[in-house]
DNA sequence: TATGAATGAGCATTCATTCAT
DNA sequence: CATGAATGAATGCTCATTCAT
């Protein structure tokens, strides 16, 4: 009884580093981020810090990783859906936008920011590509999406359209509404700027 | 005269911090850019650096300007271009994916880690932003892009799609040839994923 | 009596402790002992080693006393042999050379490092060279040793040899049998590098 | 001229250091010197101990290879000396007591503390031992040392002698007169408590 | 007593910046 | 202007010690 005590308080303390690191971290980045300022935002003491984590970088990797397994999580159960295209297209979008307002910070640092070489901060990226891709392989087979787009390249673009126009939304949520964001990214990843939604032949 | 030579040097000096930083900053970020790793690029001492800087931001913003007015420049000779929307399309991308491959390290910087809520490193992505969004709607207007589109809301999509891709292109110029990478740009910007070709009614 | 058990249990914990200790100060010295490593050493958590002393410090003087006792102990019982010079100076040798094979770190804290200025550390040595002292004016009155040496600075001089040649032993048993330490060592101190057996006039 | 000069006054603040370091070593071990303490007795800024070593460990070897070079200096300028065996004798010891009394801190660091693991800290006591074996084994061919001794092993013994005295000697020097140091060791090591100076047979 | 999570002062090290030459 | 040694505030991390369970 007393151990499960104990083990919540330190599975709390741990946890509340770990929310007050991924803002730290979205923030200023693994080099601007400081451990005084995680602690402290935490509510606990530097030295606590180190009971949990052996450096930075451990804590960096462990926020990366519950990340993207809550990222991850909710991109698979919408997939699962059931529906027309249509509705699991909005469901895919809601998910993606709900996720960017829940988590901020961390759906920046996740996902923005693809441009760097860690592989750690590729990784759940690079992941969601992948995912995205072999649906657009799938669409090309069934005969709904274009058969002249290589999936692996698109997949990149429609994440970086989505990833960057909610990057800029979070950055001041009053410049467009929800239902604004969702539509424009249902529009523009289904028709481009030109394309007509005439069912392709 | 010697005033001459001497303003030629300085500038000379001068060149080789602005050309060693963006390395050193693309590579490292703002924060993890070091001084001395700066000089020794530049094959100068820490203290020249302070003759032709006053501080470590001075240099950042210098390298952004100078970068900015590169990419601008480029993109204004795409937009004077006489020919087809096709053609001019095509120009523009070449344009940027040049540009990429150019500068490689520099574009990172100004353009592909849009994520960042300093204005000096979000400055040039809304300059292009507000660029193509007057095209958007310029387009609209004329009947040759989709009217149910927000112009500052699909022009961040085509902007995070395009650097998107590049950016991951550049980690790895293996990954797909120039040729692939400019018709999935033009392909996806112009009819998303489904959207036919036939001419808006 | 539950008193009883109680009792020993205590006291096998401590034993614990000073065990661990006395490895791990001779290994990393007061300085580099890690408090956490000990108590590892010993297989108990960082508190238990709190109820039992009070700091570092007080552990640290009760392995010094604990091993200042079995030292003492040990010579006493050589001195107060019966039989002729020969064999008591032999008795003497084989017992420190016993000692040192025993206690190894212990040795090596205690007596090899001669060059400190805490007076715990120098204590033990300090109480050796002060009994040999004594054999040595006593001698030197019977006759049998030289009376040309200032017994308080010979006895430091007997010791230095003894203690520095038993702790090169040490670091590597390899390097000579137990015969020729213990002969080496007899010799020596009888009759340094020159002197010859013949008895003093 | 302007380089000479700079060059002299970083060589004079990294000498600065070096003087700092082996007082504070010698006080407190590698691991208890602290570099805010070497730095305010060397009257410079922290920052400056590291623009001359790259770390604690590297100033370390720094100090002991410098203490390593004058003690071996002095010892082979006594070797090479002309004279009788007890001359010889008499000016080697001479210069050991004179190296301890100018150099105190630095010939407990190098010498008295002989029971380190460390091969930095052995190194030197192991190069004077082996010389002195030498001398040992050359006397014992020339018929002047006892030719029942293991050379290594009695070397051991001598310099454990000396070392031991004179680190006693130096925590207090009122202990005993400068000569009664040298002619102690002179003796001891020479006869031991009992021989007797009758030429070996 | 025993436990081990929490604490925070203390220390090694870094690095932007200054300034005498 | 150029140089690079010197500076010291800032930061990551350690570890002896405390205390609630």
């Amino acid at each position: 009884m007393a151990e499960n005590l104990r083990d919540k308080s330190r599975a709390e303390t741990r946890a509340k580093l770990v929310t007050a690191a991924s803002a730290e971290f979205a923030r200023h980045g693994v080099q601007g981020a400081r451990i005084q300022a995680i602690a402290k935002a935490a509510g606990v003491a530097v030295g606590t810090f180190y009971v949990h984590f052996s450096d930075k970088d451990a804590l960096f990797e462990d926020v990366m990783k519950a990340g993207r397994n809550t990222v991850l999580a909710g991109l698979k159960a919408t997939q699962e859906m059931e529906g027309s295209q249509e509705e699991k297209d909005r469901a895919a979008m809601e998910g993606v936008v709900s996720f960017a307002e829940s988590y901020g910070a961390l759906f920046r640092l996740l996902l923005a920011r693809g441009g760097s070489d860690d592989p750690l901060e590729r990784g759940v990226v690079d992941e969601i590509t992948k995912l995205r891709a072999k649906e657009l392989k799938a669409g090309q087979k069934a005969g709904i999406f274009r058969p002249d787009l290589n999936p692996a390249l698109a997949a990149r673009c429609e994440v970086g359209a989505v990833f960057h126009l909610l990057d800029w939304w979070l950055s001041d949520p009053k410049k467009a509404s929800r239902e604004e964001i969702i539509s424009t990214l249902m529009t523009f990843r289904r028709y481009g700027v030109e394309g007509n939604d005439e069912h392709l032949g």
